[in-house]
DNA sequence: TCCGGGTATTTCAGTGCGCAACTATTGCGT
DNA sequence: ACGCAATAGTTGCGCACTGAAATACCCGGA
């Protein structure tokens, strides 16, 4: 009745699953470490940065990084304190909220980014031939579609 | 000074990085759903069975599992109130424990694994060719080895 | 015998998240 | 215009997981 995994399949599954979060906890001491910022935090700071006007919409922010609400309010709520973004009323639908990102926030995030590409360099992508970078994208956007699309 | 990242190792990093998180969000839910039980306790469980007498000591599984001594305690005690695990004392060395699979330990894991290889089929492994499943595991084991190796 | 180092537990505190309840605002149907 | 449902977001509460530190115990070598 159940299908079970080949020997192919659970090979790499298992490796896949354990090096996916072994990955995901050395980048984000590293993170931590040099920016004193969760990776989380480093998700919401990228998606401001590079929205127009370093603004975006509680609920845009909500999509996109896949949370519920009250995550987003309470993950700005900490940016907020940390004085790396602000919070504006919304024009036009007054029920919204926006979070801009401040000057302090951007330079905090210039001053993250070098030491995170460099714990990415070094802990995933210096390590791979640029063939499996390519097989790595392509197996991933795979993933992520199916992932999105079944959400 | 900073080497950024090319245009495609940004778009690899980005895409594994948010499907890594989404899959194991996903398989999360679909086990706690199904069998009532984290992936933590799961991995817990899979290795004592795989384990001669289906035991192990608690360092081991800390090994295994590169995790600090207090997480295993912890996650042990919940098992062991669960009835799946059992602790007993370590002959010849009365500083350690073993963690021992019980029968219902055993029956509980044998319920819960037809509907985790599902999900894993489901969201991982049909989505991808037998190449591309080859590719992975070969990338996996790369990264795994660096990051065990770099503890 | 004594002591340094190893093994495991427990307590305590911090974190991050979601649920549910709540406020405020909007849009729709009449 | 009015009332009411739906939407946007916040807040408080509690849960689960984790690690640091303190504790207790045991090993083996000098």
């Amino acid at each position: 009745m159940t299908r079970w995994l080949t020997d192919d399949e659970q090979r790499t599954w298992r490796a896949f699953g354990r090096a996916s979060r072994l990955l995901a906890d050395r980048l984000e001491r590293d993170l931590q470490a040099g920016a004193g910022m969760p990776p989380t935090y480093y998700e919401l700071l990228v998606l401001l940065s590079e929205a127009p006007d370093r603004t975006m919409r509680m609920s845009e922010l909500a999509h996109w990084t896949h949370s519920k609400p009250s995550r987003i309010s309470h993950a700005i709520n900490k940016l907020e304190q940390a004085g790396w973004v602000r919070r504006e009323h919304c024009a036009g639908d007054r029920r919204g909220w926006l979070a801009i990102l401040t000057d302090e926030g951007k330079a905090a995030l210039e001053t993250a980014a070098p030491l995170h590409v460099e714990s990415v360099r070094t802990h995933l992508v210096d390590l791979l031939s640029p063939e499996q970078i390519r097989q790595l994208g392509d197996i991933s956007e795979t993933l992520l579609k199916h992932l999105t699309d079944t959400r």
